[in-house]
DNA sequence: TGTACATCAGTGAACGCGCGTTCACTGATGTAC
DNA sequence: TGTACATCAGTGAACGCGCGTTCACTGATGTAC
C-alpha cells in the first residue's frame, strides 16, 4: 500500500495536471505560467520541480489526457457494427467534434514542442500508435491489398489530410474552411478518399 | 523620382528581410533575433524600429515573399496544356518541393502568428487568395457542379488536406507520414481525391 | 509506544537571462532664401 | 552656389519585463532501536 508520502505526491501531480488542463483549456497552451498553475493546485512554486522535471514534461502529461480522451471519443463515435467505410466517416466526424469542443487541448497536443534535442518520452509515442490503430482497422477492410508498412502509411496520411484540414479550419491561420462547413467539407474529403481508396 | 532618404530607407528594408530570411531558412523562426538581422543587415539595432514598425512586421514581410516564391514554384511545377487532374497532381507535387526544399521559410508562413488581436494587414490575405485561386481552376473543371463559395471551399479543402499530410510528415510531430513516401503518399491522396470527385 | 535521527517534500524569495523595444544623442539629407 | 535651419534616419546603451528555475530553509513523514 502507498506510503503517506506516495499518496501525497501523486496527489500533487494529480492536482498540477489538473490545473495545467484547466488553464489550457481557458487560456490556450501559451497562456499556462508556472505560477499560476501552482497557485491553482495549492502549492508553492517551488512544488512543481518536484512533482515534475519541468513545465514541459507537466504539460507532457495533459497532453498524455488530452489523447486518451480523444481515443475514447473516436470509440464512442462509431456505431457498433458499422461497415468499415462508415466507421471511417465516425471517425473523421468524431475527430472535428473533439476538436471543436476542445480546441485548446487540442491544439495544445499538436503545437506543443520540447526543448531542441529532447525526444518525446517512449510511453507518450506509443499513445500516438494507438491512435492510428482506430484508422488502421477499417482501412484494412477497405484496402486488403495493402500489406503492414503500406497499410500503416496510408492510415497516417488519411489522419493527417483529415487533420489539417481541421487544423487549418480552426486556427483560422492561412486560408482554412470555415467552421460551419468543416463537418461537411471533412465528410465529402473522407467519401471522396474512400471512393477512390476502394476503386 | 526617389529622393536619397526614400533610396536609403528602401534600401535599409531589403537589407533587413535578406537578412531576416537568410536566418529563418538557417535557423528557423524562433532564431530570428533583432540583435543578429541588424547585425546581419549591416545597421544599429534601433534602425530596425524606423524602417518597420516591429520585429512582427519584418517577418510578415518575409512570409510574403515566401508566399511569392511558393506561388512561383507551383505556377512553375505545371506542364503547360496538362489536363485539370495531372495540373492538380503536379500542384501537390510541386508543393511536397517546396516544402522540402524550404522548410524553415515554409513553415515559418504557418507558425507566425501576430500579437493577440492584431490581424494580418489586407495585402497579406490577398496573397492567400491568390495562392487558393490557383486551385480553383483545375477543380473547376473538375467539378463543374460547383458553384463560387462551394467551389473556393472545397479548393481550400483540398489545399488544406494536402498541406496537413505534409505538415505533419516534416514536423515529424505526432503520427507523420516519413519523409521518403510523402510524395507518392501525396500523391495516392490526390488521386483518390480526384476519382472521388469525379464520380 | 516512545525517542532520536534521517530523509525528503513544501516554501517562496531571489536568480538569471533572453530579448524586444525605447530614447537621448549624433550626423546626414532636405529646404528656404 | 552658399548659408542657416529643420527634419529625420542611424546609433547602441539602457530599460523593462516576463518567466522558468534554483536554493537555503522549514517542517512533515519514515526508520531504527
Amino acid at each position: 500500500m502507498a506510503s503517506k508520502r506516495e499518496e501525497n505526491r501523486d496527489d500533487l501531480r494529480k492536482r498540477l495536471i489538473d490545473a495545467a488542463e484547466a488553464r489550457i483549456a481557458a487560456q490556450g497552451l501559451a497562456g499556462l505560467k508556472a505560477r499560476e498553475v501552482t497557485t491553482d493546485a495549492g502549492c508553492a512554486l517551488g512544488a512543481l520541480y518536484n512533482a515534475f522535471e519541468d513545465l514541459d514534461r507537466l504539460i507532457l502529461h495533459v497532453n498524455s489526457r488530452s489523447l486518451a480522451r480523444l481515443g475514447a471519443a473516436l470509440e464512442a463515435a462509431v456505431p457498433p457494427g458499422a461497415a468499415p467505410k462508415e466507421v471511417l466517416l465516425a471517425l473523421a466526424q468524431g475527430y472535428v467534434d473533439f476538436a471543436l469542443e476542445n480546441y485548446q487541448l487540442w491544439s495544445a497536443m499538436f503545437n506543443h514542442r520540447l526543448p531542441d534535442g529532447v525526444e518525446a518520452p517512449e510511453w507518450h509515442r506509443e499513445e500516438h500508435r494507438v491512435l492510428i490503430a482506430q484508422i488502421i482497422r477499417p482501412l484494412q477492410a477497405l484496402r486488403p491489398d495493402l500489406e503492414g508498412l503500406a497499410l500503416q502509411r496510408r492510415a497516417k496520411t488519411v489522419f493527417a489530410a483529415v487533420h489539417g484540414v481541421v487544423y487549418l479550419g480552426l486556427t483560422g491561420r492561412f486560408v482554412g474552411t470555415p467552421r460551419e462547413v468543416l463537418p461537411s467539407e471533412v465528410a465529402a474529403l473522407v467519401e471522396a478518399m474512400m471512393r477512390g481508396l476502394s476503386a
